[in-house]
DNA sequence: ATGGGCATGTAACGAGTTACATGATTTT
DNA sequence: AAAATCATGTAACTCGTTACATGCCCAT
């Protein structure tokens, strides 16, 4: 019974259990609070998961002894809790980083659904459905802009990722815009 | 009771079922099996359903009226079963195109999530992701670019989502090149 | 005759969300 | 005084996947 407690090889986990185990591999004790903010910062390339996941994945991880749990009494409310990464977290997360498959980049692209649809839709829809996503483009890519410079030098490679994100909301930008070029001109004729 | 059978406004179902549902707003009268197939060609900027999950929404689209069944006997197997949009359905797709949200565009993106820990990983592998990335978005792009030309006039609004992925993928390719460059700069120090 | 495509079906599971509840502390 | 933030927790649910099973027909 019990297949997998302390040494067994390979638990596979979700990704997102990953995700959590790969923020707690900078190293800092953190709470599920915490986390589920810096997870926050990962919005724009990676889903944030809800609240309840976060904690439903550190329970999981503290089962597998991945990481640690330090308790801190609160009285009359439930203990604060801090989660550090084990040694055997951190050989499994390099495992996971190192010999697992990538999973396939999953695109659930809304707008372009829509648009796809749009014979059965009215232009001025579209093209406000358009408006509204390049809007959103644009705020993603400033807040972009505006986390890069507090990554920069501590953190390489989220710096490196923000950077491949201002380019990624660049060129969709740029996308939508020719796409409203297009239908602007099918009105037209 | 029952709260939503037939003229029950707005029985909000996952995008999934009106996927299915504007599929068969082209008019054509298709079957499971074939839905499934169609929904393969959205792959590119939304991901297919697993099948038994599109079987799972035509029952449940038939449930509220929105398609209509047409059973096909097949002694010593299951019936083959024809799909067709109703009155209703076609009503209930156009409502939600025009008049629903849109949700958001979700990105869950596996090979960002890897950079993003690159700390922990060597570069030789970083590198071996990145190139695999690169080759799955080339692929992707000569299987747009050939499927395209076989939407051009019919399908006006699907080749210009087609358009837009091919714009996606070039972007995402000279992206993943940049990436690149930096980490050999990176390795270079 | 063997493998692939056509075509349906379903049981079991897991990931992840929504919605709620509690209550202290800090900010406006 | 109100609102936001900190911080945890849980129950119910649904979406969607995996994995299997059946069996015909067609091409090689």
């Amino acid at each position: 019974m019990s297949e997998d407690e302390e040494g067994a090889s390979a638990p596979h986990l979700p990704t997102t259990a990953y995700a959590v185990l790969g923020l707690l591999a900078f190293g800092r004790e953190l709470t599920g609070y915490e986390l589920r903010k810096w997870s926050m910062n990962m919005r724009f390339f990676y889903w944030s998961p809800a609240q309840s996941q976060i904690y439903a994945e550190l329970r999981r991880l503290l089962a597998h002894g991945l990481v640690t749990e330090r308790r801190e009494a609160r009285p009359g409310r439930p203990d604060k809790r801090f989660y550090r990464i084990t040694e055997a977290g951190l050989a499994e997360f390099a495992r996971w980083l190192r010999k697992e498959p990538v999973e396939p980049v999953v695109i659930k692209h809304s707008v372009m659904l829509r648009l796809f649809f749009g014979h059965v839709a009215d232009p001025d829809r579209l093209s406000d459905v358009l408006d509204d996503y390049a809007r959103w483009l644009r705020q993603q890519r400033d807040e972009l802009s505006v986390l890069r410079p507090e990554l920069s030098d501590a953190f390489a490679y989220p710096d490196l990722v923000a950077e491949w994100g201002e380019l990624f909301y660049a060129a969709e930008l740029a996308a939508v815009d020719e796409m409203r070029k297009r239908l602007r001109r099918r009105r037209e004729r």
